[in-house]
DNA sequence: ATAACTGCAAATGTTTTGCTGGAAG
DNA sequence: CTTCCAGCAAAACATTTGCAGTTAT
């Protein structure tokens, strides 16, 4: 983090390491407002259009979700739960050569790759509730 | 095709059938807007999702896009592209063993994954410009 | 001075919903 | 009659933006 960030970039990028948890911008609001009541949702979003475009953070755009928002840590794969909506992390590897391979067959460029799973929860799985 | 399907939901997948392309809502709802001036967006709407449930067409819900969607066709995987928004289907075969792989390591009950890959296609890689 | 940042409110753009009327079974 | 579906407009929602004032260099 930049010596010469504002109170308030600390502040939303503080929320975002010390969660474990992946935020939505709305959660990041509410939870700086703790600390910084007097903090506007827009200083909120542009800060973490700031930090992302900056590689402090990641925004994770999930299928059919709103963004969230995680401190930064080596690349890796999610679990969502279709039930509960959780997000997990996964350990699951990084697969490296999978964008080389793709690129040979398929002739795009390819940056990087985004993979994630989805089904139910430990947790939901036992409650026989669904949704 | 559900025989007793409204003249409207009719329209809305055969634009999906023979677009050789995913469509956003509003791509869609213009198509359709050529064969039935009158039609509304509300109506097109709840006829995507109603199809969508239904299994009649697939939703495209990637990375930090609109929803797009597309006829249905076997489980594929996508590229992005991160210059010009084109999305192409792979022919990358669908790795079917990995859910299982995955289930057994994290203990979550895996139904599927979704897998894109992003960079830059054929034509944006040629033309020097970006974005 | 100048550049970056803020709060606030308004605008944006996609998707959903309420309502009322019509069509189908 | 009852259920589903239509058009329309309004609401909902997350996110962005314009503006005028503030802070920092």
């Amino acid at each position: 983090m930049a010596r010469d960030d504002t109170v308030h970039r600390k502040a939303v990028l503080s929320v975002l390491d010390e969660a474990r948890w992946h935020l939505t911008a709305d959660e990041v609001y509410e939870e700086v407002k703790k600390t910084l009541p007097r903090i506007s949702k827009g200083t909120v979003y542009r800060n973490l259009r700031k930090l992302r475009d900056r590689g402090d953070i990641a925004a994770l755009e999930l299928s059919g979700a709103l963004t969230r928002f995680e401190g930064r840590r080596e690349p890796h794969y999610h679990f969502v739960c279709e039930s509960c909506g959780c997000v997990f992390d996964l350990d699951e590897p990084v697969d490296h050569e999978l964008n080389a391979r793709v690129e040979k067959k398929s002739g795009f460029r390819i940056a990087y790759h985004h993979l994630e799973f989805r089904g139910r929860c430990s947790g939901c799985e036992n409650m026989q509730t669904r949704h």
